[in-house]
DNA sequence: GATAATCTTGACTATTTTGCTTGGGAATGT
DNA sequence: ACATTCCCAAGCAAAATAGTCAAGATTATC
């Protein structure tokens, strides 16, 4: 499991389709204007998306991208690992061939967390996103501190007290 | 949030000072040595732990690192964001100056999964990471798939079943 | 059919980050 | 004194990131 601004590079990017599904195959040119990124990059990041069958492309005048599913059953996790794969990416790689039982201990401990994040961000869809933000605009809208319900998700936004995340 | 390599090192380290937790301080060069990770890269990526109390460091002979609080008070979350520390995360940083509603939007939308995940690693201890393991150790022994319950800890193992999170 | 819009692909480059080396210190137990 | 350890800074090669450039392939439209 990798988290690097190239993938959020690519979330945003499909984020940004989801926003303006329904217009019909949205350019690249669109997105890059829109959301600061530029174009033979986005092409890149897309070419492997598209390979994922996440987005689907039209090509000639007109054309353009638009999502290859419907925006709940995009997962962030899918989106992060198709822009991402690399391939090695543990020392051990894959078997458990370490020198000592102390080395495989901990290398076992890491993939178990990796394993957690990814389970994780491949139960938040791209629709999740967008309803969670819509509704957190509506209770911010009404002074009120989030305590909304999400049925059918269980990702509690509390006890981010410590968190930077992004400064 | 960045999630890379550095941070599973950072991490590592942690979990085998954890792993080691009692035994009186531990060299870098044993943790270097067992995890295959390089003395003087690990004595860069403690120098952050130290900043951030995540250590506690003693020189000399016979001296070495010891966890800086007891192993379920230290978060994953914090480890990461120790050695990652940089300054320019996102494109319009902090605040909301950007171009047009379009871009605020979307960025917004990533700064909210990006504090999902970051409140999700501020979760998970080291200690859990530790029992986690144990658990599913004796389960594997017994043959059964993890079935058991973890109080304090609303982290799932199931459904993971697309990620290939490190292959 | 010509043309323009758009995807598609590959090669190339600059910048940043990783991971590591080197070389010196400073503290401290023996 | 001395060896052991932490501490710190500069530098450096390899990789990844982010982007440019250039050439195509496809197709709607005139």
């Amino acid at each position: 499991m990798k988290l690097t601004t190239k993938g959020r590079y690519a979330v945003t990017a499909m984020l940004d389709l989801s926003l303006h599904f329904g217009e019909g195959p949205i350019t690249l040119a669109d997105i890059a204007q829109r959301q600061g990124i530029s174009l033979s990059y986005l092409e890149q990041l897309f070419s492997r998306l598209r390979k994922r069958s996440l987005v689907a492309s039209v090509r000639g005048p007109g054309g353009g991208y638009s999502l290859g599913r419907s925006a709940d059953e995009i997962y962030v996790g899918e989106v992060i690992s198709a822009v991402d794969e690399n391939i090695d990416t543990t020392r051990c790689n894959g078997a458990h061939n370490c020198q000592n039982n102390e080395r495989c201990l901990t290398h076992d401990l890491w993939s178990d967390l990796s394993n957690q994040i990814y389970g994780y961000l491949n139960k938040i869809s791209l629709q999740d996103l967008m309803d969670r933000q819509a509704v957190r605009e509506v209770a911010q809208r009404q002074g009120q501190q989030e305590q909304e319900t999400n049925p059918g998700m269980d990702i509690s936004m509390s006890d981010m007290s410590s968190g930077p995340a992004g400064a």
